[in-house]
RNA sequence: GGGCGGUUAGCUCAGCUGGUUAGAGCGCCUGCCUUACAAGCAGGAUGUCGGGGGUUCGAGUCCCUCACUGCCCACCA
C-alpha cells in the first residue's frame, strides 16, 4: 500500500503494512485499475473445461485446479438450485452489443451478477461466468453506414463482401469498446470464454440449428405481411415496432358502382393505398349494404391514365365494423395485415403499390416515385378536385414506428423466412412454444420478480411465427440456395455444389441474414461447444464436456426490456435444442434439464435522479464511466446495490453515492486506525497472529465449527464477545438477503454492521484495550499490570484484525477494489490465497454467538446514548467528565459495573454512583431497565424540557391506553396468540412505568 | 382495448407470510477539528402510511372502490 512509488505489482504489495504511507483520504483511482487489471491478468476467474472422461464428467475433479480454487461449500450459502446438481454456478452474460457503449443499465446488471458470482465463488462453488458480445446486426450495420456517408460513400456502392470486411475491421477496432470497460467495473468473468455471436464456432452452430429447424419443418419460407422499416429496407419483427398514439385523419371517400347506380363511401386513414385496393368490405349483417354485396366499384382513380382503371367487388367480410367510419372498408391485402387476411379468405389479388423505401411503385402513373405521404396529399387533393372527397376527420390512431431508426412502419407483402413456434413437429412431440410454456408453468425455471412469470405466460399463449430474416449485410448469412433453374430451395450445412432437386449448378445463396436474437437465443448451449465437433454419433457428440458441466446455466440476470426478445427466445430455443442432447449418464434429457436456466432475475430500469428514463435526447443520461470516476467504482457498485429493491425502477442518485463514497472511506480509515495499531503492536514487540479463517486450507477443516483463530486467542471482553455476536447474525442476514436476491438489504446490512456497529462501537470501545506503554497511565494496580496489559492488548488485536478482516469478506463482493486492497495490505504481502475473492464467505457458523452479551451491550449502548443525550441537554462541554447516578435491578447494574471504562470513554462519565430509589428530575431519564441522572449543576432550558416531557407523556399515554384497550378486549385475549399477549402485557407495564416517571419529572418541574 | 406495477418523513426508498410505540440514507437543526476518518463524531426535529369503505381481537400489510401515476401488450380501417 505504498502509494508514494510507483505502483508495486498487487501480487508483491509493500513489505509492511503502515498508517503511516496511506493517505487519509481514500482514493479509489490509486488502486482500481491496478486491482482490475491482476484479476485479468493473473486469470484468477477462469474456469477451465473439465477433463473429458467418456460417461461421467467429474465437477469433483473441479477443486483441484487452480486458480479458481475457493474453499469448500459452507453450510448456510447460497441455496441450490438443483439437488444432485454438480457444485457449479453458472451465468452467462447478457451480450452487449459491440457498438454498445457502457451505461447505468449495464452498470445495475453487471454488479448484480457480479456481485452474486462472487458470492457463490466464495460459498464454495465453481463459479463460472461467461462474457461476450453480440454482433448487433442493424445497429452495427447503422454505424459502419454512418462512417462511409461521412467519406462519400455507402454501402451499396461498396458492394456486399467489401463491406462486409469493412463491418469486421470496425469491429476489430473498436469493437472491445465495452468489454474494456467491463473490466474496469471488476467483474469476475472468465475471459478465456469470451465469444462475439459472429466468431466462426458460434456461426457453425447457428447453421446447424438453422438447418435443423428447416429439417424439421419447422422454418418455411413464405409471403406474408410483415413489418417493413422502409429506412432500414429490412422486415423487423413485431417486438422491434414501438406504438405511438397520435392524431390523424379520417378520409370518407366515395367508391362509385360501376354500372352508374350509385356509390358507397368507405372511411380510410391511409388514402394513397387505395391504388393496391383489391376489394371493398362491408359487414353482411350490415342493413344499409347487404343489397350491394357482389356490385362492383369503380376505383376513383379511373380517372388517371396508368392501369388504374380497375372494377373492384363489393364483398361481404365480418372484419367490417359497422359502428366504425363508414361500415365500409376498401380493402389492400398487400399493405395491411387486416387486408391481407381478408384478401386470403376471399381469394383476392395483392397489388404492391409501394417499393421498398415507401415510394409510390407504379411507372406511368402521376403518383409513380412519390412518397407515401406526398402521394397522400396528392391523391387527396385529386379526390376533392373530383368531387369524391366526402369528409375528413380527426381520428385518434396508433401508429407503428420502428424502433431502431423511427421510421413509420410500413406493412409490406413480403418473401421472408419464418420460424413456427405452435406447429407440433413432424416427429411428433411439442411445439416451440408449448415446452417453452411448460418450462416455466412446471417449475424449471423460476422467475423473481414472480410478476414476471405471468408477463411471460401471457406473450408466450399468444405468440406468433418468428419473422427470422432480415434484408441486412451483417449477420449471419442463412444457409440456403436458390436454383435458378428449377427455382427450388437447398438448405445445407456446407455450401452445396449443385441444387438439391434438380441438380443445376446454377444456385446462389440467399441474400437475407438471420435476426440477431435468432444467434443470441442459441447462447446458452452454443457458448458451450454444441453441437460439438466430434464425428461420433450425431446426437451424442452434442454433450460436451462444457455442457455436462454447465447446462443448465443457474442463472440469467437481466432487464424487462428483453423478456421477449432474448429471455422468452433463450427457453424456446434452449428447451427445443437440448432436449436432443443426453444427460452425462446417457439417458434422455428431460425438460427440466433442457432449460437454458433455472433462474431469471429481473431487474429494475435505472433513471435519472427525477425518475425520468435516460435518453440521448433528453440529455439526462448519466455515464457510469464518469460518475465512477468521479466516485470510484466501489461507490457507485454499492449505490446500485443498495437501491436494486425488486420491481422498482431505480433513481439513480448522485447524493446516495457521494454517501457511500464516504462509506469506503470510514472503512479505509478504519483500516488506518488499524495498521497503526499493529504498527505499535510490531515496535512494542507485539505478536498478532493473522486471521485465517477465510483462507482454503482452514475453511474446510472449520466448516462446521467456530474458527480456532476468532475463537481463541479472543478477548472474553463484553464488545468481542457482542462483535463476533453481530457479525455471526449479520453473515445470517447477508446470505438470506442474497439467497433472495434482496441486493438492497444485503448492502444496507452490511453497511449497518460496518459503519453502526463495527466503527461507531466496536473500535471506540477497543481503543481502551490496546495499551502499548503498560508503565504509563495503567488502570491495573498490580506488579503483573504490565503483562495483563501485554496480553489484553494481544487478544484485543487479535479479535480485531479477526473481526475485520472477516467484515471485508463480507463486503467484498460489493466492493471488491477496496476490499482486496485493505486485505492483501492486512497480510503485508504473504496473503493467503491469491485474492480475498478466492477466500471463504462468512457464515452464521463462523463466530461464537453470545446472547447474554448481546442484550448487555444493548444495555450499556442505551445507557450511553441516554447519558450523552442528558449532556447534551444539560450544556456540559465536549470534554468535561460528569458524574452519574444510576438506579435500576440487580442485573443491570452488575452488568454496567464491569463496563465503567467504556462508560467513561464514550460517554465521559467520571464517577457512577448507585441510587436505590428512582431517579427523576430535570437531569434525570428513564429507560425501561433503569433510571440514570447526570451529576452537573447546571440550568436547563425548563420550556424546553417541558415540551420534551409533554410530548413524550401524550406518546406514553397513546401507546398505553391502545394496549390497555386491547387487554381488556376478551376476543383479542382469546384469540391472539399467547406471544403476542405476553409481549403486550410486558409492553403495557415498561409504558406504564415510563409513563409514571415522565409525569413526575414533568411535575418536578419548577411552574413558570 | 386488455394486463401489470406504484402512491409511506422535505427528497430517494425499505417495511418478508397482518402482531408490541412505522425505519434507513440524503437533506435539515444544535454542539464538537475527541491523536482512524470534518467524505468525520455526538445529539435532535420531521409521517391522519393517496381518499373512502370492508374483513379481523388487531391493517402500512388482506379485500372492494375511487383518484393520481408509471409501464407492458394489442391487426380495428
Amino acid at each position: 500500500m505504498n502509494h508514494e512509488d510507483t505502483p508495486k505489482s498487487p501480487a508483491q504489495p509493500a513489505d509492511e503494512a503502515s498508517a503511516n504511507n496511506l493517505p487519509k483520504a481514500y482514493d479509489p483511482h490509486l488502486i482500481e485499475q491496478r486491482w482490475a487489471e491482476y484479476w485479468v491478468r493473473e486469470r484468477l476467474f477462469d474456469v477451465p473445461t473439465p477433463a473429458t472422461d467418456p460417461g461421467t464428467p467429474h465437477l469433483g475433479e473441479m477443486w483441484d485446479m487452480e486458480p479458481n480454487r475457493v474453499p469448500s461449500r459452507p453450510t448456510g450459502g447460497p441455496r441450490e438450485a438443483g439437488k444432485g446438481r454438480a457444485n457449479a454456478f453458472t451465468l452467462l452474460l447478457p451480450p452487449p452489443n459491440v457498438t454498445g457503449r457502457l451505461h447505468m443499465g449495464h452498470m445495475l446488471n453487471q454488479t448484480e451478477m457480479d456481485i452474486l458470482t462472487r458470492w457463490h465463488r466464495m460459498s464454495g462453488q465453481t463459479s463460472l461466468w461467461v462474457p461476450g458480445t453480440d454482433h448487433a446486426g442493424i445497429a452495427t450495420q447503422m454505424m459502419v453506414e454512418r462512417q462511409l456517408a461521412a467519406e462519400g460513400t455507402s454501402r451499396k456502392s461498396l458492394g456486399r463482401e467489401p463491406f462486409e470486411e469493412r463491418v469486421w475491421e470496425w469491429k476489430h477496432q473498436y469493437g472491445s469498446a465495452i468489454t474494456n470497460q467491463m473490466r474496469r467495473l471488476g467483474a469476475s468473468v472468465d475471459w478465456s470464454r469470451e465469444y462475439f455471436t459472429m466468431d466462426d464456432r458460434l456461426s457453425v452452430a447457428v447453421k446447424e440449428a438453422f438447418v435443423r429447424l428447416y429439417e424439421q419443418d419447422l422454418i418455411y419460407r413464405g409471403s406474408y405481411i410483415v413489418n417493413w422499416d422502409p429506412i432500414q429496407q429490412t422486415a423487423v419483427s413485431d417486438l422491434e415496432v414501438t406504438h405511438e398514439d397520435r392524431l390523424g385523419k379520417l378520409y370518407h371517400i366515395r367508391y362509385p358502382f360501376a354500372d352508374g347506380t350509385g356509390s358507397i363511401v368507405v372511411a380510410t386513414t391511409r388514402p394513397e393505398t387505395m391504388l393496391g385496393d383489391t376489394a371493398v368490405a362491408v359487414n353482411p349483417t350490415d342493413a344499409r349494404y347487404t343489397a350491394f354485396i357482389g356490385k362492383l366499384v369503380t376505383l376513383p382513380m379511373s380517372a388517371v391514365e396508368g392501369g388504374l382503371d380497375r372494377e373492384i367487388p363489393i364483398l361481404a367480410d365480418e372484419w367490417a365494423q359497422p359502428e366504425f367510419g363508414t361500415g365500409a372498408v376498401k380493402v389492400t391485402p398487400a399493405h395491411d395485415p387486416n387486408d391481407f387476411a381478408i384478401g386470403q379468405r376471399h381469394a383476392l389479388p395483392s397489388l404492391t403499390i409501394l417499393d421498398t423505401s415507401a415510394h409510390i411503385d407504379l411507372p406511368g402513373s402521376p403518383y409513380h416515385g412519390l412518397d407515401r405521404f406526398e402521394a397522400r396529399e396528392k391523391i387527396v387533393a385529386d379526390l376533392e378536385a373530383a368531387g369524391l372527397l366526402v369528409a375528413i376527420k380527426d381520428h385518434n390512431l396508433t401508429i407503428a414506428l420502428s424502433q431502431r431508426s423511427g421510421a413509420v412502419i410500413e406493412p409490406r407483402l413480403s418473401l421472408q423466412w419464418f420460424l413456427a413456434v405452435n406447429k407440433i413437429p413432424a416427429a411428433g412431440g411439442n411445439s416451440i412454444a408449448q415446452n417453452a410454456i411448460a418450462a416455466v408453468r412446471e417449475g424449471h425455471i423460476k422467475f423473481t420478480p414472480s410478476m414476471y412469470e405471468k408477463t411471460y405466460m401471457e406473450w408466450m399463449h399468444n405468440i406468433h411465427d418468428w419473422c427470422i430474416s432480415r434484408q441486412l449485410w451483417w449477420g449471419h448469412r442463412i444457409p440456403a440456395w436458390h436454383c435458378s433453374s428449377c427455382s427450388a430451395i437447398t438448405v445445407a450445412r456446407d455450401i452445396p455444389a449443385a441444387c438439391a432437386t434438380c441438380n443445376s449448378a446454377n444456385i446462389s445463396q440467399e441474400t437475407d441474414v438471420l435476426d440477431t436474437w435468432f444467434s443470441s437465443g442459441l447462447l446458452p448451449f452454443t457458448v458451450f461447444g454444441w453441437p460439438g465437433t466430434s464425428n461420433l454419433e450425431p446426437q451424442l457428440s452434442n454433450l460436451t464436456p462444457d455442457l455436462a458441466a454447465f447446462y443448465p446455466t443457474s442463472l440469467l440476470v437481466t432487464g424487462f426490456d428483453i423478456l421477449f426478445f432474448w429471455v422468452a427466445r433463450m427457453i424456446m430455443l434452449g428447451t427445443h435444442f437440448m432436449l436432443d442432447v443426453p444427460m452425462p449418464d446417457g439417458s434422455p434429457r428431460k425438460l427440466t434439464e433442457a432449460v437454458p436456466f433455472r433462474e431469471v432475475y429481473i431487474h429494475a430500469l435505472v433513471r435519472d435522479a427525477n425518475r425520468e428514463k435516460m435518453s440521448k435526447t433528453k440529455g439526462n443520461v448519466v455515464d457510469p464511466i464518469e460518475i465512477i470516476t468521479k466516485y470510484g467504482t466501489d461507490a457507485v457498485r454499492f449505490t446500485l446495490a443498495s437501491m436494486a429493491s425488486p420491481g422498482t425502477d431505480i433513481a439513480f442518485s448522485e447524493a446516495r453515492t457521494e454517501g457511500n463514497r464516504a462509506f469506503a472511506n470510514k472503512i479505509w480509515n478504519a483500516a488506518r486506525f488499524l495498521f497503526m495499531n499493529l504498527d505499535r503492536a510490531r515496535q512494542a514487540g507485539i505478536e498478532v497472529t493473522l486471521p485465517t479463517l477465510g483462507t482454503p486450507d482452514l475453511a474446510s477443516e472449520t466448516r462446521d465449527g467456530v474458527s480456532p483463530n476468532l475463537a481463541s486467542p479472543t478477548s472474553d471482553a463484553l464488545e468481542s464477545r457482542w462483535i463476533l455476536t453481530r457479525l455471526s447474525q449479520t453473515s445470517a442476514a447477508v446470505n438470506n438477503s442474497l439467497s433472495d436476491y434482496r441486493f438492497d438489504e444485503a448492502a444496507n446490512t452490511i453497511y449497518q454492521f460496518f459503519w453502526g456497529d463495527l466503527c461507531d462501537w466496536y473500535l471506540e470501545i477497543v481503543k481502551l484495550r490496546l495499551n502499548f506503554e503498560p508503565t504509563n497511565d495503567l488502570p491495573f494496580p498490580t506488579s503483573d499490570a504490565a503483562e495483563v496489559a501485554v496480553s489484553q492488548t494481544t487478544t484485543a488485536l487479535t479479535t480485531l484484525v479477526g473481526v475485520f478482516e472477516s467484515a471485508l469478506r463480507l463486503l467484498s463482493p460489493f466492493m471488491p477494489f477496496l476490499t482486496e486492497e485493505i486485505w492483501h495490505a492486512l497480510y503485508a504481502g504473504l496473503p493467503p490465497a491469491k485474492s480475498i475473492a478466492l477466500t471463504r464467505y462468512p457464515q452464521a457458523g463462523d463466530y461464537p454467538r453470545d446472547e447474554a452479551a448481546y442484550v448487555e451491550m444493548f444495555t450499556l449502548q442505551e445507557l450511553i446514548t441516554t447519558v450523552r443525550a442528558l449532556r447534551k441537554e444539560l450544556g456540559i462541554p465536549e470534554k468535561e467528565s460528569a458524574p452519574i447516578s444510576i438506579h435500576g435491578d440487580a442485573k443491570t447494574l452488575d452488568s454496567l459495573q464491569f463496563s465503567q471504562d467504556i462508560l467513561a470513554r464514550l460517554a465521559r462519565v467520571s464517577r457512577i454512583e448507585v441510587s436505590a430509589i428512582a431517579l427523576t428530575g430535570n437531569n434525570a431519564r428513564s429507560t425501561a431497565s433503569f433510571d440514570v441522572a447526570v451529576l452537573y449543576e447546571r440550568t436547563i432550558d425548563i420550556p424546553a424540557e417541558r415540551e420534551r416531557l409533554t410530548k413524550d407523556l401524550a406518546k406514553y399515554e397513546k401507546g398505553l391506553a391502545a394496549a390497555e384497550r386491547q387487554l381488556s378486549n376478551d376476543s383479542f385475549m382469546t384469540k391472539a396468540p399467547s406471544a403476542i399477549v405476553e409481549g403486550l402485557r410486558t409492553q403495557a407495564a415498561e409504558t406504564r412505568l415510563l409513563y409514571d416517571k415522565t409525569k413526575a419529572a414533568l411535575d418536578a418541574l419548577p411552574a413558570q
